[in-house]
DNA sequence: CCCGATATTGGATACGTTTTCATGCATCTC
DNA sequence: GAGATGCATGAAAACGTATCCAATATCGGG
């Protein structure tokens, strides 16, 4: 018994007309009504499906959706992630998912076997410092950057949310609480919000308060902890993404600093974990969703009229994790 | 200026031999030594990448791997797709993720989409009651279900963790506390998960205590809540994963629970917040990345030779969520 | 020195689709 | 009514690869 596959043709001769008809029924081509509702009647009692192989191969791209990010166990990514698939399941198109570990090695390695694979649509958050792209994109790539976006490529849309706000909406309500030693505690490709907290801070900035860390949990730990036993002065600091905030509450607990009053804490992503925290933790919101499904809108409607990027809001939600300076010299 | 691809025909016109060696030499089939060299140089002079647009049509099947999961968002999920991504990186395959959101509708549509593109491999948290399987595996996919197992498919190979062990550990400990109320939070698909609770519970279950909430956090929270209202008599409560357990959290703490005290509370799945709650939750640890990795390595073994699937351990990681019953009668 | 066996090679074919192009037919215009 | 215009249609040609098969070259044994 020979299970093949039904193709085109065997509809094409079920229905009595040429194959190129029926492809064009079926891509919405023209075709005489009578031709098309016996085609799809046809089509229908077949069950028949169009072999994604077949038009890829043709058509020289394979559709679908690559999406680069640095670590899909990290909730934010995996937010972003599920804007993506949302977005992408209204279209019909599959997703290719990669983490690239924040490498630009692996990164570029990556690439390759999107490209290998014929597909032409990217969103990623770029790693590095974006050497790695220029032959990426000279390859045709339809790319999308989301959360962050490529030194030296301004050319290439990105969907961000407003980190220059967010930072600086933080950073005002830490200086309103008459914090003076904030310190900034960064990962991976965050250049971008270092100038925006340098830019915030403005002359109260203290390079040695400005710290940055590699992509994993015990560089993250070992970062915060670093920074908070070198200078026991400061008075806050804001973490720049969950796994940071993870580690300096972690560090903070470690060295008996206590939250908020020895230490003012605010966490860039709101996680649900924030609010099991204790103290609660004060975040700076993004809509890593809608950072994701915007990204698929735009790398999906593709080539035609790109627009120069989009910028989503942020949003500061005070709980528990900062109190004004001086409440640490309160009596008792 | 026309950029064409490379192909496989420019690189044997370099290399002066047919495309057909070019062919074998690249996909490790015998070649003289000489033969192999010169075409393995033009190959890398000319940077020239076989497409898989062609492989696979030709060979009626687009390689890589589909990753079915109920939601990215969920960090078990995710780490278990890490595994998952892991391994299919070394093996040089593309990983094509869909989310179900546990709905067996949205599954059966995201295996048409993925039978189309050619997937033959995939690898499936499976929801609901197993009928919309059938046709799939009859089609032919080499399946392998991670973290659940579909009713009625015990020949399918699957990746699990020791649920049975797990849950009996964790009901011996509340027993050993003093408990003999003790309810169950549990998700979607986890019938399982309930039986081997009720069976450790033994002649202690309670039905009244059994609780399934669907996948949405508000769901979670409204059953938790419910449960707590309704059964103020509860001394403790097994969270069947960790958005359970954050509901219980949340619930217990609206509700003026004091946990430990007034309730003792252990949740399937550690997540690093579990150790930044406070109290600490006390858990039981899945080896999430371990499941998705060997899954992985599952499927990509293919249809030779199917082993009947993996079990894998799980640890009760004490923290600080449990207390002896009694204690909330302890003076003050 | 010749024959058979083996190793290596390249031409040709097929995979399933989309798209171009030419054909036939009907309708429209003057 | 004749030529022009438009539309529906099907045959055929790609797309880039893997593989079948026949042909050639190499080698060993008799």
């Amino acid at each position: 018994m020979n299970m093949r596959r039904t193709t085109i043709k065997d509809v094409a001769e079920a229905a009595g007309v040429g194959v190129a008809t029926v492809s064009r029924v079926l891509s919405g081509g023209s075709a005489s009504p009578e031709t098309r509702e016996r085609v799809l009647n046809v089509t229908a009692q077949l069950d028949y499906r169009p072999s994604a192989l077949g038009r890829n191969l043709r058509q020289r791209r394979s559709g679908g959706i690559g999406l680069l990010l640095p670590d899909i166990t990290d909730t934010f990514y995996g937010r972003l992630a599920d804007g993506v698939l949302t977005c992408a399941r209204s279209a019909g198109e599959p997703v290719i998912l990669g983490a690239t570990g924040d490498d630009p090695e692996r990164e570029a390695e990556l690439i390759g076997t999107l490209l290998e694979q014929g597909v032409d649509r990217v969103i990623a958050v770029p790693s590095g410092d974006g050497d790695g792209w220029a032959p990426t994109l000279r390859a045709g790539l339809t790319t999308v950057f989301a959360h962050r976006l490529s030194p030296g490529h301004d050319d290439i849309p990105a969907v961000l949310a407003d980190d220059r706000a967010g930072i600086r909406t933080a950073v005002d309500y830490l200086k309103g609480l008459g914090h003076r030693r904030i310190a900034y505690l960064g990962g991976p490709g965050q250049e971008q919000r270092l100038s925006f907290f340098r830019q915030a801070l403005g002359p109260l900035v203290d390079e040695e308060l400005v710290v940055v860390a590699r992509g994993s949990r015990d560089s993250a730990y070992a970062a915060a902890a670093g920074l908070f036993q070198h200078r026991p002065d400061l008075t806050a600091v804001l973490a720049g993404g969950n796994l940071l905030g993870e580690a300096a509450v972690l560090a903070a607990r470690e060295l008996d600093l206590r939250i908020p009053r020895d230490l003012s804490l605010i966490m860039f992503d709101d996680v649900p974990w924030a609010e099991l925290c204790s103290p609660p933790l004060t975040v700076i919101a993004q809509p890593a969703q809608d950072i994701g499904y915007r990204a698929a809108e735009l790398v999906l409607r593709g080539g035609t009229r790109r627009p120069r990027g989009v910028l989503l809001p942020t949003e500061l939600i005070v709980r528990g994790s900062c109190a004004a300076r001086g409440t640490s010299r309160s009596p008792r």
